[in-house]
DNA sequence: CACGGTTTCGTAAACGTTTACAAATTTTTT
DNA sequence: AAAAAATTTGTAAACGTTTACGAAACCGTG
């Protein structure tokens, strides 16, 4: 059906040998022929065949991406960054959408490791490294990493930037700092937020008042419902800080919907910088990641491991600096811009 | 390195041929037998090699999936159907990116067919037909659909949709009704939705004022000074159908930063339904896409294709309905539900 | 117990490449 | 002009499966 390597040999009157070397531009094939052939396999319009390639090459030239949610915009903005990179270093990537699942995940790192792919980038729901498959294949986690994890990863420093956030609620003057998190799905990014949170709390001397910490899921809606029950309650901070901005986003409705206002009644800090976030109508303050560069060095650091051979080498743990963005739910900027907490200790270096 | 069907023949002592036949559960190996091999597969836990396999049974159970953008919230919506999809039958799907870049499509493809998927889904950017590419896989097109394409279709009946929006904002008593729309990129879907507009006007024996009448591309920046310089110019209508949501949510922010405010000054509505638009600050009134079930569909017609092997049977065209939505930023429902355009002729029918 | 019919199994070829090795050809050296 | 060296080419094996075909083993029947 399709044309073949022997079919180009054919008439160019080579072996396929031959043809195999010239299309490959190997060392070894007279120039004349080498001209001859790629034009016959031109003319044919020849495509080799990628999984006969993979088949004797033992590489797929292939990557999986498994994350939690496309929907979520948090992730497209990583996994465009990933597929750029992929791109153009001659990978394919797949997708792969767990829901939130774990055993989903346990299930696409089979699957891929079925299709042979070289290599995955994993942004994983827990916390824990999931011993089954744990490397079975060449992984580079990305925005979150299981504790202990033996795999490289790319992440920012959770805790600088819980730290930031609530750094930031206190020095605008807000006597009480509340926290919203997601307890459902436990990740490390999500307890390094919290640990943020605490490590602030910790370096102004102040009290953590449990009534003010609350725990429910990644949905807006839960934010939503979160902050009015604390509303009608009449127990409430004066600022909060939410663990991503979806939620926060949920939380600035249900105020808004209680008859308060953001800021003046209620200050408002999120997390991720997704794109929404910045729309006149929302202005949420929040802590920037690079989402599309953590993606790039993702990629890049998992097809260096790939090409280098040494996937077994000393894993590197890359992280980003996150970044605090002043809109309009917090306050002005303080414009006290002191260091007070050192950059958390990373294991490995980071690039450029 | 890898468990091969080898490994498993000599520790269960019966031939290679067997063992893929016990796996394959074919017809023709003693129960015993396969009791055998499959123990000894999970005890030496082999994983079936899906290259080797797609070599020799020329199906590699994999899809393409070709978009412009996957940081457009319009897109994952749509992908997260086609993923869920895929995954349900079997086949793995990869992601591309063309970033509005028919050049990217075209290798895109090519890419696709060298790694031997069995289709793709595909939605493209142009409204014309890539005749170099056209063919050469089987393909589904899904949201946007070149004209005469001689490959299937899922798609929603844009002019309709156009239609709606418009008619709702003449019946809302508008005397004057806008279109922004994106021309970097005509695609069908676009040209449809502004032929909608057209035929509202139509129908209501109303005159098109070329003037309200504007053209951008598909960023929020772009709506917000289109709309700007408008209302700086003193010439701007009471109502505006922006051809998407992005584009519309710029808009909304671009008259409220003016000091007008919507709708009282300018009602406004947009195309897509993203989730964005259902936000509380901003309550968007949008004509909605059944996004998740289009991706869903589109890979189930993508498949069927494949799997009856009449890829070259007659495509079809799957033509959805837009849904009106009602929520802030246009005018309070005006009840008047009655059908005075007849949906658009679809060239095949509408599964259930 | 011979025989035809089933059932089970093994041998071998095939899928489209890459690549080690050897053969053939050309070029250089003496 | 022969020998040696270098270049170019072909043959064959390999990658891990599936599957057509035929051989072997088993079954029941007369």
């Amino acid at each position: 059906m399709n044309v073949t390597i022997k079919d180009i040999a054919e008439q160019a009157r080579v072996s396929y040998a031959t043809v195999s070397r010239a299309l490959n531009n190997k060392y070894g094939v007279d120039p004349e022929t080498r001209r001859r052939v790629l034009s016959v396999a031109k003319e044919l319009n020849y495509r080799p065949n990628a999984i006969a390639r993979g088949l004797v090459s033992n590489r797929s030239f292939t990557l999986g991406l498994i994350l939690p949610d496309v929907t979520n915009p948090y992730f497209p903005a990583v996994a465009a960054g990933i597929e750029a990179g992929a791109q153009e270093r001659g990978y394919s990537v797949f997708l792969c959408n767990t829901n939130w699942d774990t055993r989903r995940e346990t299930n696409y790192i089979k699957l891929l490791s079925e299709r042979r792919v070289d290599g995955i980038i994993h942004a994983p729901v827990g916390n824990t490294l999931n011993e089954e498959t744990e490397g079975l294949l060449p992984t580079v986690y990305v925005s979150n990493a299981p504790k202990n994890a033996r795999q490289s990863s790319v992440i920012i420093d959770n805790i600088r930037g819980g730290y930031l956030a609530t750094k930031h609620l206190i020095d605008c003057g807000y006597e009480s700092v509340g926290f919203v998190g997601v307890s459902e799905h436990e990740t490390m990014a999500n307890n390094d937020r919290l640990e943020g949170y605490k490590t602030a709390f910790r370096r102004y001397g102040k009290e953590i008042k449990q009534d003010y910490i609350k725990f429910g899921d990644f949905r807006q809606e839960t934010g939503y419902k979160i902050i009015q029950t604390m509303i009608a309650d009449r127990s409430y901070p004066q600022a909060i800080f939410a663990e991503n901005d979806v939620l926060a986003i949920g939380i600035l409705h249900g105020i808004k919907d209680m008859g308060l206002r953001v800021p003046d009644d209620i200050a408002l800090i999120g997390f991720d910088d997704i794109s929404f976030s910045a729309y006149q109508e929302i202005q949420l303050s929040t802590i920037s990641q690079p989402k599309e560069r953590m993606g790039r060095l993702a990629v890049d650091l998992l097809i260096d491991e790939i090409e280098s051979g040494d996937a077994k080498a000393a894993p590197r743990r890359v992280i980003l600096e996150p970044e605090l963005i002043v809109r309009k739910s917090s306050c002005r900027s303080t414009g006290s811009d002191e260091e007070l907490l050192p950059r958390t200790e990373a294991g490995g270096s980071v690039p450029g």
